[in-house]
DNA sequence: CCCGATTTTGGAACCGGTTTCATATAATCC
DNA sequence: GGATTATATGAAACCGGTTCCAAAATCGGG
């Protein structure tokens, strides 16, 4: 069927090292061997067959990538960032989903060990020490998202939410909020509790303490079921905070539903800035993650652990940022009650 | 670092052939060489080699998808279903990306060939038959999607529009709408144009010839700037039918801007139903595209190749339907004439 | 023209599994 | 009880490359 490097070595009448050198662009080739070497790979359509590469070299071209869920918006950035980073020096990515499953996770993660990939970025939050010592064990460096302080052959890229949290807490308060809700995602999220404490923290000391902090999970249907909740209270907030986008929207279809306008009732605020934000209707605010470079960076985390041999593993902080669209405005002076 | 076979066979006190029985599920090994052996996996933690695994057995667990772009909505509920069966069969898969670029759609080929995968689904409709040909050339088995009648070895997931098409018309005929504009994709890319064709005949059978045909990318600013080209013609249409949901987002947006209501001065259609159509606002009527079943099928038809040695490749028809939601409603007695 | 250094090439071991073939032991049958 | 068959295991070839080591060819200097 497909041809082998022997072949080629014998067809161009060389040894079948000669034809490795050739392929690998060895020095101390001369030209004339070369020649002949690459007309007969042309000759043949020759391919090297990686495995056999692999395997003789002990190492694959391959880094692996761990994401939640592929339909998840959040993730698409992510990987295209890191996928270009490794396409750009000749690796390839094995992207592998956890589908929110324990199970499956750690599958995912022996899969990779015996792929002998290079290196991971996971960027799921479901993952604890366990399950990457595995990795590291092997000698693969591991690069997590928000995760606490690293070990050995750990990186650690962090995404610092204050700032842009306070920056949306500046902006509601500028726009004469006083009374704001939270609607956080998951309370086994390491992101999400990091994130609703200093949602909850920001807010009180500016004196718009949350009239509820609920959690959910971190889809659509959570931020609709919230809301549906936040308006069976007597008294209705003029801000909802949200975990995420998705969250945010949700909230935003159920306020929609219910008679409540966005943002002239109720101001909405979502978290991520995933592509479809600013398609939502109104447009949505949202504080702003840097999710390509996400995985820029977690390439950049795990290639500094390759090259430098720094156990210490490496870490790099990512900044967010406020992005003002419409869903939010000026409090309105004669606060609406819904239900009464 | 990592255990080898040899060395769980020398701490079992068998022979190499013996463990690989073992990890194979073998028959004809004891029971008590069985524990022997299991008990030394696990107290080295030793894992299989897949590259040498691959080596030797001549094939690669792997199946190959082929998509556009990570980022585009699209693709997420094909790679769901194509991987998913993937999974339950103990396959991975290699998730390639031609970020519509020829050269990049090459090397990818390539490096699928290289990898030894057991077949290939292709749903990016700009691979000609030159770019599958080396793959089929292999033995390996190609599924594309809305291609021309297949060679050999290549199968074809057709999608079935008419029907939608059909459903959505006759739902406009019924809102009493005259007047139609459709905002088709790529005038390069073979699905955009069935479409186009489809729709503009269609329309024009049943009395609502459109106004105008445009053509652009699949991308939000395409159905934008579509719509701001409409809006200059002296009559408005009252609907809008778009090449896909991104379009038709990208068409509601800047209605909007321009003050025209969706859907009641115009209505718009989408096609595809990705996640965020029903998201939108107002949210969108759609003819709905079965693409995770498209991912699931994409599978089957190479396994049926594959197992049933059946060079004649293997084809499935997936049928489309509408899915209505808010942004399509009676036309208006009085017609709006936005720029006079 | 000979010798050591340098450039070029081939031979062979090796990577870590799978698989064929042969052998040894146990079970079955007449 | 010996022949026959089923079960259990090992030895070794093989998959298709990479790479170390040694040998051959080329070259410059004395």
């Amino acid at each position: 069927m497909a041809h082998t490097m022997r072949e080629v070595a014998r067809r161009a009448g060389v040894s079948l090292a000669t034809v490795s050198r050739v392929l690998n662009n060895n020095e101390y080739i001369s030209e004339e061997t070369r020649r002949r070497v690459l007309d007969a790979v042309r000759e043949f359509n020759y391919f090297k067959n990686v495995h056999a590469k692999r395997l003789a070299t002990g190492r694959s071209d391959l880094f692996g990538l761990v994401i939640s869920e592929i339909a998840n918006p959040y993730f698409p950035e992510i990987i295209r960032g890191y996928q270009a980073m490794a396409w750009n020096r000749g690796f390839d990515v094995l992207l592998c989903n956890t589908e929110y499953d324990l199970e499956r996770t750690k599958a995912v993660m022996r899969k990779l060990r015996e792929s002998d990939v290079r290196g991971v970025a996971i960027v799921t939050s479901s993952v604890d020490k366990s399950m990457t010592s595995e990795l590291t064990a092997a000698g693969i460096p591991v690069v997590l998202c928000n995760a606490e302080p690293a070990g050995k052959l750990v990186g650690n890229i962090c995404i610092e939410y204050e700032h842009g949290i306070n920056k949306a807490i500046q902006h509601v308060v500028e726009l004469g909020h006083r009374r704001s809700a939270v609607i956080a995602g998951p309370a086994d999220n390491r992101t999400a509790v990091t994130i609703r404490k200093a949602l909850v923290s920001g807010l009180t000391a500016r004196g718009l303490k949350p009239v509820c902090v609920l959690e959910g999970n971190y889809r659509v249907d959570a931020g609709a079921s919230a809301v549906r909740e936040v308006l069976s209270y007597p008294e209705l907030p003029t801000v909802v905070f949200c975990g995420n986008d998705l969250i945010a929207m949700g909230a935003m279809s159920a306020l929609e539903e219910s008679g409540v306008r966005v943002p002239e009732d109720v101001s909405v605020i979502g978290i991520d800035d995933i592509f479809f934000a600013f398609l939502a209707r109104p447009p949505l605010t949202t504080i702003s993650v840097p999710r390509e470079q996400l995985g820029v960076k977690a390439f950049e985390a795990l290639d500094k652990m390759l090259n430098l041999k720094r156990h210490k593993g490496s870490n790099y902080i990512l900044e967010t940022d406020l992005v003002v669209r419409k869903s939010t405005a000026s409090v309105r002076r004669l606060s609406l009650k819904v239900n009464s």
